[in-house]
Order: structure tokens, then C-alpha cells, then sequence
RNA sequence: GGCGACAUAGCCAAGUGGUAAGGCAGAGGUCUGCAAAACCUUUAUCCCCAGUUCAAAUCUGGGUGUCGCCUCCA
């Protein structure tokens, strides 16, 4: 498989350190609110990310952060008149659901901050003692100019960075590009920990080298984050990791494009976001992630309501394709014949397509419509009906590259209730008398309800929405 | 000022040298009591100019336009 890599701006086959096993690290939310699609983007391409490799046979270890301590909870819980960490951990709770939502899978590690205090005040500490660090009042900053590699991820170099810089002045900073590794406590009420430099808390960029390395090591094969985490937060990342462990911090980095809205970045700074509990509102996780897997992750993507209906659009082929088929196996029987052996074979050719485009530094857009020309290949050989062993090996092919992308995973399952039955059974006495008006009558009930009906061949298919 | 991305049909979006995937929407048709779903048919010379080449959406140069990072942000 091929990865573009920031690093070096060129797509590179991945090799990860040691065969079969695959170290990668995701920066987290910082949980002080519902995450909006712009969060959800990263979340979502690299749990596929993830799965595909699983796919591929390779044992992941994904680690990704809760940021639960930060300015923006003290914040909030000042607001609210609450500790910080009910801020943080209702919004972890709140992450989980809607990361559910989107069939994004657990992490093998969440790790905290908060829980991850010793580990990082130790590096911090040690990065004092190897003189890339210095105390001013119980701040901590990072000497920017001590490590000489300074910019190798945005290609930035010292110098064309102070002279653009649009900086505060800070009077404790011996550089204006130092950044803080700790902050001394400011208010008697804010949440603060025990250090060598007094009571205080970590700064933003040391969270995630402290927690990749406690569950990583010292390098990892592949970070991964939004763009706009390159400069500065990955930059020092680097900056910290290397220095501390004298080893490359990790091979491979990975850095989505921006969700827009109107051609402009979401942010919460900004103030543009829709927040995905609200979009969920109005459409599934699942068209939310087909969405966000609909154009290469690297590129910008516009949200708009449009946007969102036509997603809902295309996705409801493939789930059409898929009900269509589980109906078949529910009514057809029998093993497949000479001729469908002979065309679930050819099936193989858009599984290949879809793990070339996947190969291709995960093109998901390829790889979607490898999947479509896989459903109208299905619909066209099931049309008049099939085999029940050929309807479930479809529906198996199928599922196994849509579960790749974390798509049509979500069984509505729930058996018919009785009075829907009956009223499908009326339908169909009555169609049988030709008294249309009142089957036309009955499948409008059923509409109100979300509940479709589909005439077929094989009976009648009572769908729900 | 430094660094960078993008520009393909009404909309979304693949495609890095050999003559434009896929999806949505639209139109026509088949099937159906009518629908729905499905299937078939149909809709582009790729921002502009110049160059390289037998051959360019794809390479080079120059424009134009849009966006981003350099400040918290996925």
C-alpha cells in the first residue's frame, strides 16, 4: 500500500517496523463540547484507515487522545459552575455515542491526559534535563531553536516563521517560536497538578508525544491528524519526541483535508460548525461517514445540505442492493448453478478494483464506485431471481468490502410486528379481489410509518426506514 | 512576506502520457394493477494561454480564480 506521506510531500509504499503489526497514532478530541463534522472527518478516515489494513491481515494498535485538559474545559466548567473534569468526562461519554454513530471503532487505547500526568511531567522534566527546556516561573518552554530539525514537517524554516509571525508578546519566552511544555496554575480554582516547577498543568503538544510513546514506543509507524494540526502542533510534537527519545518520532504522517462550508474552513473558531449530534438529527451515521469517505481524504470537501442528500442517495443503492438480497435469501432456496458460480466469480474483479483504489493511499472514492459497479453487477444477475447459496455469497461480497469502510454495518434487524402484518396481509387479499383502492390505501398507512412495500416476484418486501 | 493545496458534466467525484470511472439529479424505455426497487439508453474534450511529445485532463512555463497554514482549531 502506498501513503503520501507529509514528511517527505510523496506517496511511499508503507512498510510499518515490524511485520504484521501496525503502530498508529490519531490526535483526539479535545472534549469540551459535541465534536462536529470537521472532527468527525479524521475520526472517520482513519478508522478506515485502520480497518482496511485489518483487512489486509495486519494487527493495528490505534491509539487516539482525549484531550480533557485545556483552557476550553476550564472554561466551560467555569460557565457551568462545575469541575473541569465533568465537563471532559461527559463530552468523552457524548464522543462515544456519536462515534457510534458513525461505526467508528474503539480505539485500542483512549488515553487521557489526566491519567497520563506522570508520564508526562517526566518528560518534560527530562527534556529540562537535556537542556531542550527551560523554566521561567514555573512555565516550562521548549527551546525552538535547540533542535535543529525545527520545521521538517511543514517545511517551514526558523527564520521565515519569526518574520511572519503574527505573534503575542511574551515577555517570558526567551524566542517567540518556544512554545509551553507546562503552565503554572494562574487561579486558585483551576485544575492543577503537582510538579517540579509547582502546581500546574501540560501544555497542548507534549500530551501527545507523552501518550504515544507510553503506548507506542519511542517511534511509531504512522500520525495522523487534520492539516491543520501540521504546523504548529505536529511540528513540535517532533520537536519534543526526538529530542526526548534521540529516535525518529514516527514514519509516516498522515493529514486529511477540511470539511468547508461555502467554500470556507469549518472551525469552531470561526463559528461555522455543524456539530454531527445535530446532523444526526436529520440523517444516519452512516450517510455522515459515506459522505466523509466520498472524496479522497486528502482533499477539501464542501458540506452542504445537497451534499448530504445526495450521499443519502447514493448510499441508499448499496443498501437497496442489500436488502434486496437478504429478501432473496429469505425467499429463494437451492444451491447456485454452473452459470452463477461462474458470475460470483467474476465478482472478484471489482473486489481487486477496491483494493487497488485502497492500495492507492486509501482513495475511498475509487473504491466506492468500485463497490457501485459491484451492486449493479449483483442487481443485474439476481434480477430474475436466484439461487439461495448465490444471493448469500453476494450478499457476503458485498458486506465484505462495504464493512471495510464501515458501511451498511447497521441492521435494523426488529422482527415484523403483527399489525403491520396484518395489514400487509390485507393488502395482499385485496390486491387479489383487484381492490386497488384499498391496497394503494393500506401501503400509504404503512408509509406514515416509515414502512415501505415492494410488489416482487418473490412477495411482498416490507422495508423500514 | 514564507510554505502549501485545489480548478474535470446541473451537482459530487475518480483518473499523472494513449484518447474521459462511479454516484446523485434530469430525460426516454423495460418490468409493475399502480408504485417502489431493478435493468437498458441518454448528458463533458477536463479554468485560460504557450510549450514538450506521434500522442496531455495528465509533463513544463506563464496567467486567472478559490482556499488553507504561519495564532486555539480535525
Amino acid at each position: 500500500m502506498k501513503i503520501y506521506n507529509t514528511l517527505t510531500r510523496t506517496k511511499e509504499e508503507f512498510k510499518p517496523l515490524h511485520d504484521g503489526e501496525v503502530n498508529m497514532y490519531v490526535c483526539g478530541p479535545t472534549v469540551y463540547n459535541y465534536f462536529h463534522i470537521g472532527n468527525a472527518r479524521p475520526f472517520v478516515v482513519f478508522d478506515t484507515m485502520r480497518k482496511y489494513l485489518e483487512y489486509r491481515g495486519e494487527k493495528v494498535n490505534f491509539v487516539q487522545n482525549f484531550t480533557d485538559v485545556d483552557d476550553k474545559i476550564i472554561n466551560k466548567a467555569r460557565e457551568e459552575g462545575v469541575e473541569a473534569p465533568e465537563i471532559s468526562e461527559r463530552y468523552i461519554d457524548e464522543y462515544y455515542k456519536d462515534a457510534a454513530a458513525l461505526n467508528v471503532k474503539k480505539a485500542t487505547v483512549h488515553p487521557k491526559v489526566s491519567e497520563t500526568m506522570d508520564d508526562i511531567i517526566k518528560f518534560v522534566k527530562d527534556l529540562e534535563d537535556k537542556g531542550y527546556a527551560y523554566e521561567v516561573d514555573g512555565d516550562v518552554y521548549y527551546s525552538t531553536r535547540k533542535f535543529k530539525d525545527y520545521g521538517k514537517l511543514s517545511k517551514q524554516n526558523i527564520d521565515d516563521l519569526e518574520a511572519g509571525a503574527r505573534i503575542m508578546i511574551e515577555e517570558k519566552k526567551k524566542d517567540p517560536l518556544d512554545f509551553a511544555l507546562w503552565k503554572a496554575r494562574k487561579e486558585p480554582d483551576e485544575i492543577a497538578w503537582d510538579s517540579p516547577w509547582g502546581m500546574g498543568r501540560p501544555g497542548w503538544h507534549i500530551e501527545c508525544s507523552a501518550m504515544s510513546r507510553k503506548y507506542l514506543g519511542d517511534t511509531i509507524d504512522i500520525h495522523a491528524g487534520g492539516q491543520d494540526l501540521t504546523f504548529p502542533h505536529h511540528e513540535n510534537e517532533i520537536a519534543q519526541s526526538e529530542a526526548h527519545n534521540g529516535k525518529k518520532f514516527a514514519n509516516y504522517w498522515m493529514h486529511n483535508g477540511y470539511i468547508t462550508i461555502d467554500n470556507e474552513k469549518m472551525s469552531k473558531s470561526k463559528g461555522n460548525f455543524f456539530t454531527v449530534r445535530d446532523i444526526l438529527q436529520k440523517y444516519s451515521g452512516e450517510v455522515i461517514r459515506f459522505f466523509l469517505l466520498s472524496g479522497q481524504y486528502r482533499s477539501p470537501i464542501n458540506f452542504s445540505e445537497e451534499l448530504m442528500q445526495q450521499a443519502e442517495n447514493s448510499l441508499g443503492r448499496m443498501e437497496n442492493a442489500k436488502q434486496n438480497l437478504e429478501f432473496l435469501i429469505e425467499k429463494e432456496q437451492g444451491k447456485m448453478t454452473a452459470e452463477e458460480e461462474k458470475e460470483l466469480d467474476s465478482f472478484d474483479a471489482y473486489r481487486q478494483q477496491f483494493i487497488k483504489a485502497m492500495d492507492d493511499d486509501l482513495n475511498t472514492a475509487d473504491a466506492i464506485s468500485a463497490v457501485f459497479e459491484l451492486v449493479t453487477a449483483i442487481n443485474t444477475a439476481v434480477k430474475d431471481g436466484c439461487s439461495k447459496e448465490f444471493a448469500e455469497k453476494s450478499l457476503d461480497t458485498l458486506t465484505e468490502l462495504t464493512s471495510v469502510l464501515g458501511l451498511l454495518c447497521q441492521d435494523e434487524g426488529a422482527a415484523v410486528a403483527d399489525d403491520v402484518q396484518a395489514l400487509v396481509d390485507e393488502r395482499q387479499q385485496a390486491r387479489k379481489n383487484k381492490d386497488f383502492a384499498r391496497a394503494d390505501e393500506i401501503r400509504d398507512i404503512l408509509k406514515e410509518r416509515g414502512i415501505t412495500l415492494k410488489d416482487t416476484p418473490q412477495g411482498v418486501q416490507i422495508i423500514k426506514e
